[in-house]
DNA sequence: GTCTATAGGTTGATAGAC
DNA sequence: GTCTATCAACCTATAGAC
């Protein structure tokens, strides 16, 4: 590997395939997403398509791998600081710009099975998944909490779970509903938290 | 209307193809539902699925809002009591129950514009939607808080959606991830929120 | 209402030239 | 690597008998 992203960009082909194909499947829906479809957004051929990827299977799943792949660089590191407010809301906030698209891939992937499978293998496979945004923000609450910023007779796993919950739900209603009715504006739902977690 | 539900049952078909085709798009995923495969998992012939649903798009819709219409029976008013943990874990559980197929049907309508816009429109016209839950659960603790049941200094409506997005996380993860970790037990779960609402 | 048979239209995928 | 055919498979939908 002499650097870069290993060994590609001949023509930029194969990138404008899958990007287009994201927003395709994003706009559309799975079910309506043709390989020939892709092509002609794309720009190029449907050959160029299975020769890149194989089969419609392989290039969802290479959208799918490069879309989840971002949640490598999702860490509470980047926004932990000594305002808790606004180190969880910072963090949050950036949970939330992941399943904007995340969530799409996710809910798409639940359209086939062997997809379905394909995708869980691969979040296995790299440790994706809620869990470790819930234990980054619990370790920083613990910290916290041990410094006496935090409420002591409370779990952070349960704020730290709140805290992601509040923001898949966040993310997920407008899609599946189409309106956020009964979800707390961002200000409202951190005040409430800080309210419960600062110490008396 | 002389009572049941509105002249059918003559022959069983067609409640049969909606339950067939429930459980493959459940089981499969909506991409590889096919009316031939219903038609032969339900031991009816194609030609009868196009006469109940007139088309495969109808078919869905009919699964979609016999799925979602059971949200029509889900309130809070059936688990109501003096005993505030009781109460809001019967109700997230209930909440839970119809998740476990309702975000089924949720998702895979997300895999076709066209059936997401009907599904959205049928959930609007019939106000479905976590609004309502949260609302109901809103309700409930503004009085218990009123009683001094719960602490004073939170707001009501910050608790009852951390139950109901919690409920929603509860039932998602497993779907699109595949496992639970990170998400705490039901027993936990209240436990924390109990210890936060109950007045000192 | 249900079945059989079939038509019509897409779609994923391949082969071979450049 | 990319394109231009082209194919074979499949799936939705219809027509007409019972």
């Amino acid at each position: 590997m002499s650097g870069k992203t290993r060994g590609r960009p001949p023509s930029g082909g194969r990138e404008e395939i899958l990007k287009v194909t994201l927003d395709l499947l994003r706009e559309r829906g799975i079910a309506r997403l043709t390989t020939r479809e892709v092509a002609a957004a794309a720009g190029v051929s449907e050959g160029s398509i299975f020769y890149h990827f194989g089969d419609r299977s392989g290039l969802l799943k290479a959208v799918f791998e490069q879309s989840l792949d971002t949640l490598k660089t999702l860490s509470i590191q980047a926004y932990m600081g000594d305002d808790i407010r606004a180190t969880l809301s910072g963090y949050s906030d950036a949970i939330c710009q992941f399943l904007d698209s995340g969530l799409d891939v996710l809910m798409a992937a639940q359209a086939d099975v062997e997809l379905r499978e394909a995708v869980i293998s691969f979040l296995m496979e790299n440790d994706y998944g809620p869990h470790r945004g819930i234990a980054g923000i619990g370790h920083y609450l613990a910290e916290q909490q041990a410094e006496g910023n935090v409420r002591s007779d409370i779990d952070p796993k349960f704020i730290s779970y709140t805290v992601v919950s509040d923001a898949f739900h966040r993310s997920a209603q407008p899609k599946l509903f189409g309106h956020r009715r009964g979800v707390p504006g961002r200000e409202a739902f951190f005040d409430s938290l800080m309210t419960l977690i600062t110490p008396v």
